[in-house]
Formats: C-alpha cells, sequence, structure tokens
DNA sequence: ACATAAATCTACCCGTGGTAATTTAAATCG
DNA sequence: CGATTTAAATTACCACGGGTAGATTTATGT
C-alpha cells in the first residue's frame, strides 16, 4: 500500500523506505558521490538562493541528510569544497581573460571585469561561499574563499615586482588588499546596481592601478615600459 | 521572607520572580534602557568572544530576551546599533589622527593605521558586526557595516578630486573598494598576526596611494604640491 | 477592596546543523 | 536452503539560537 509516510517533494520522486536500497550491485556502486553531491548543491543554490539547507541540498541530490554528510563532511567542509570549485572556475576565465592583454594594467582591468561579471553570474554561489562563517572561529572560516585567491594575487605581484626591481615583500598585503576591494565593490554592485558594470570596472581598475593620488591615472603600462 | 529582591550584577545570578517588579516608580523608571542594554552587549561580546547568543546578552543586562527585544528590537536592530557606535568610535579616532596629517598621503597612512589598530582593540566587536549575516538578503546586512563609513570615505574623496579639478564620480566605487581592501587586510592581519603594524600600514598605504603600478611610491601629495 | 493595567519572566515554537537508533536488503556461513 | 551477520540507507532525535505567546506578579484607579 501506499503510505504517504513524507512527501515533502513530490516532484523530486524519491519515496525510498528505510533499509539498504535494492540495488544489486553492493561493492562499491556509490550511488551519491561526492561529484554528484556538490552539483546538487550547486544546482540547488543557483536557483533557490543562497540560504538553502543541508536537507534541502540532499534531497535535491535524492538522498539524506547522513549521506551527504558522509559524502563531503559537514556544513564547513561542503563551503570548502564549493569555494574551491568556485574559485577554480573563475581563476581559469580570469586567467585566460589576462593572457589576452596588451599591458599590466590592461591585464587588471580584465581582472576587475572578469570578477565582476563572474561574481554576477554566479551570484549565488558566490555569496554562500562568501557568507558561511558561524562558530567561534569566523575569521579562519571567512577567508578560506580569500586565501585561495589572494596566494595566487600574491604570486603575481611578487613575480612581478620582483622582475622589474622593486620589493616583493608587500605581496601578501596587497593581495589581500585586492581581494578586499574586489569582494566588497563586488556586493556593493551587486546589491546596487547604479552604475554600468564597465564603468565599475574602469573606476575600480583605476583605484587598484594608480592609487588614490591624482595624477596620471592613464599611465602606460610600467611593466613592460621601463622608462 | 527577604527574597533577594533586585542584584542587578550579573554574576550573581538575578532569581527574579516573574510579574511585574516590586520597583516603586512605575510612570517611566525604565530599568534596561536601550544604552545599558547596548553597553552590556558590548561588555559581554569584548570578552566572551563574537559568538554569544542574545540569551547571554540578556543575562548580562540582567534582564531577559523580551526586554532585551523591546528595548533594542531583534537580532538585526542589535548588530545595526552596535555597528552604528563602533563605526563613529572608529571614524572619530580616525579623524582625530587624520587632522594631524602633513599631507594627503600621511592622511592616508594615518587612516590605515588608526583602522587597524581600533579593529585590534575591539577585535571582537569589530567581528561581531562585521559577521552577522544571516537570513537571505545577507548582502544589505554585511554592507550595513560598510555603508556608514563607505559614505563617508566617498565624501571625502569626491571632495578631493572635485577640489583637484578630477572626475569625482569615482568616489562611490572607491570608497567601497577601500572599505573592503581595509576590511580584508584586517582579518588577514588578524588572523595571521605575520607582519607588524607598522609595516603591514606602509604597504597598504602605498597600495592605496599608488596602486600596484611600479614607479613613485614615495610620492610627496599631489593636492598640497600641485605641480 | 477589587478590577484593571503594566511590566516582567517562563515556556514554548520553529528551523537548522549534526548524530544515534532503526530498518531493510544483501552477503556469508552452517 | 535458512539463519546470521554485515552494509547501506532512512527516520528520529538532540542541542542550540532566534523569536514570541502566555503566565505571573505588582502597581494603579475607582
Amino acid at each position: 500500500m501506499d503510505r504517504p509516510k513524507t512527501s515533502p517533494r513530490p516532484e523530486t520522486a524519491t519515496p525510498r523506505r528505510p533499509g539498504r536500497p535494492a540495488g544489486r550491485t553492493a561493492d562499491h556502486g556509490v550511488i551519491a558521490d561526492r561529484e554528484s553531491l556538490l552539483a546538487a548543491a550547486e544546482r540547488l543554490i543557483r536557483d533557490q538562493g543562497p540560504s538553502v539547507s543541508l536537507d534541502a541540498i540532499a534531497a535535491e541530490a535524492g538522498v539524506t541528510k547522513p549521506i551527504l554528510y558522509r559524502g563531503v563532511g559537514d556544513r564547513d567542509a561542503l563551503v570548502n569544497a564549493l569555494a574551491q570549485r568556485l574559485t577554480e572556475r573563475m581563476a581559469d576565465e580570469v586567467a585566460r581573460l589576462v593572457a589576452g592583454a596588451t599591458d599590466s594594467r590592461d591585464a587588471v582591468r580584465r581582472l576587475v571585469g572578469g570578477y565582476l561579471k563572474h561574481a554576477e553570474a554566479d551570484r549565488h554561489l558566490y555569496l554562500y561561499v562568501t557568507f558561511s562563517s558561524a562558530g567561534d572561529d569566523r575569521v579562519r572560516k571567512s577567508l578560506i574563499l580569500a586565501d585561495g585567491t589572494a596566494i595566487q594575487f600574491a604570486e603575481r605581484i611578487a613575480a612581478y615586482r620582483t622582475a622589474h626591481g622593486a620589493d616583493p615583500s608587500v605581496a601578501t598585503a596587497w593581495a589581500y588588499g585586492l581581494v578586499g576591494a574586489l569582494h566588497f565593490v563586488t556586493l556593493w554592485w551587486l546589491r546596487d546596481k547604479t552604475v554600468d558594470i564597465d564603468e565599475v570596472t574602469d573606476q575600480i581598475t583605476t583605484l587598484l592601478w594608480s592609487g588614490l593620488q591624482l595624477d596620471q591615472e592613464n599611465r602606460a603600462d610600467a611593466g613592460s615600459n621601463p622608462h
């Protein structure tokens, strides 16, 4: 008989009774592997917003919470994994864009524009991974996303400066400064959308490249054109 | 018979029986006004860390949750109020520091150093107000602290640029970029403390003032010395 | 003196993260 | 081939935090 015990999601029909599933294979026929769980998480976050619960994610994957835990770990682990995937994708796309830059300033501009664009496209996922801090060590967790990006920035900055005879020890601090600037500008822009993306890209590029000081805002690349 | 009527000392628990308190005045003798509630919240956050619950805050104030709600509103309202107080204090101190600056670059340096120093001093409170986003509109809430600071930055930037014949329309975007850079550098520095505060202050000042480009890192103030 | 208003606390609800206990099916062994 | 052990999943439960309704006591008015 049909016992409608729990049918919270009639659309995703998985009215599995408890107990070991009737699937034949038992060796290692893992139904819900890590990959599909993460994919389900991304899918749900993308079209439900960043406030989805772990229950909902498990349901989206067709399993239940303990399976999700076995596959990816606790909430922090999930956020970590999603952050890594997102940052990798962003880094790839940004690297592709930057590769075609004409000079260093143009590279910064492509970086800024690519960051904004990708953050907008993956808006919900971006918010999910950047706002997942609870517990007592918020700082460590909240910087998880930033760390990956910042390390890459720091490497590039250090290399660039070393190659041109400048002190590379500023690289780490600068990297976190860049990440923070990009992040907050992204949040502000996503929230307000009061200016065009190209305009804000230009503005932030100028800030990052030339700083607050007046003068020489449209200077040519100092790297490819050492005086 | 002698029941401890009101022992508003938080350490000796307050075994108040329910009901209207026996205090004589009833007109408007509000025992726990908004100010004392916020002060209690700050006190507890300061020495318990940013993960304190509303119950704990109410207990610290010698009242219970509903009173806390009547006094300051829900959690968002509390965070708002604390953020406003913190930013006001930071703004005051930073303004005091900046007032003694010799040139614009020095003003930036004093701003950066003051921000870091105050964030360190109010470390827990700073984290509490900057990491309080839950719910579905994380973006709006997470920028609450940033907004206040960014608006002030934007005004200063716009004024500075207008006074020197530069386009002030970049001010808002730049302001959020500055806030983000300061915030993330602060978080990174608070977490790792791998470099001295003066060193990171110098580094970030250079980044914000001169940008990523090489050259002229120790340039004199462009404002007080218009060429 | 009694009813009503005021002011506070206790008790509860709800959602979420995380884990234990339970249930079903397959595999293994006499 | 039936009984037992093991694997794999679900349901049920716990803890905790935010938020609110209802109970409880005191003051005030007539």
